[in-house]
DNA sequence: TTCAAATAATAGGGTATCCTAATAACAGGT
DNA sequence: ACCTGTTATTAGGATACCCTATTATTTGAA
């Protein structure tokens, strides 16, 4: 299992180079609010595990490898933030969530995640449930009270 | 900011005292899959910060200040681990998981989670789009196809 | 073309967490 | 009361990160 770190490096190495084309020891240090001394050092790392090609001075390069990873990687990451915006937290603090959430998760609720948003994504209308939950979240009480209900288990308030 | 590693420990004490009523050392030490003496180190630190009561050989105690923190640290694991089983990921993954999501989310974050479990927990009836999600989960189809639909913007599939 | 500013690399440390091996204390059965 | 097995502690060391201070390289403007 690779560490938190090294998944972290590898996004911000891909998502650098997708923005500006090339990634510099700069660019990953300020975007991960480390020294450039700590960029280098976990360069050496990333390297040795066959990530990414790195020459004195240069650019900072995935190999398909590294690309590989660093695409799972975003993937949750997408995946995790479209959900937490889905449940209306803000933009900029369910970009920062996800990015501490998205490592090591199980596969399993990663799926189950990428299947709600999916879910709400593909649904055929913005789904009513998804208004009710905001006026919840506002209200604290449910728009949809349907009274001819009975003989649920244990789903009542 | 505390750790990771300390809210991990914190909540393990709190989990295994209310369990069994007392704890020690081997407790959180299978507990959290670690050695003992890791355990123990881990405790002076603890110690240290005021959050817990532990002489030689003796039981570990949680201090109100380590209880309180502990608590919140359950309280996001709960809660977490709750709307991971909505999503219809397995009790024991669900559980495993928000293990590793529960540390540093913001406020935020776990507030909209926790509106997200409130909302469908005291639902009045079992919300019909939880059962539309199951059925999505193994179908990838919308049961719900409302075909008097025009006019949207970006929820098509 | 030269040199100053920006950027990168190295050297040398620090902290948090984990470990193994060795030692110490406790607790229960005889 | 005294062993013996269990549990706890200490000593010493490893690893994965991060840092500051220093040195090296590159690059662009005069």
């Amino acid at each position: 299992m690779l560490s938190r770190k090294v998944e972290d490096y590898l996004e911000a190495i891909l998502n650098i180079t997708n923005k500006q084309g090339y990634t510099r020891v700069k660019d990953v240090s300020v975007l991960l609010n480390v020294k450039p001394p700590s960029v280098v050092e976990m360069l050496k790392k990333l390297n040795h595990m066959g990530f990414v090609e790195h020459k004195k001075y240069g650019d900072i390069i995935l190999t398909p490898k590294g690309y590989e990873i660093a695409m799972g990687v975003k993937d949750k990451h997408d995946t995790i933030k479209a959900f937490l915006e889905i449940i209306k937290v803000p933009r900029k603090i369910a970009d920062k969530d996800a990015c501490i959430i998205e490592h090591e998760l199980d596969p399993i609720t990663i799926t189950q995640v990428k299947s709600l948003v999916e879910f709400v994504k593909t649904s055929p209308h913005h789904p009513e449930w998804l208004k009710h939950f905001e006026i919840f979240c506002d209200t604290r009480k449910h728009v949809c009270e349907k009274r001819d209900y009975k003989n649920h288990t244990s789903h009542g308030q």
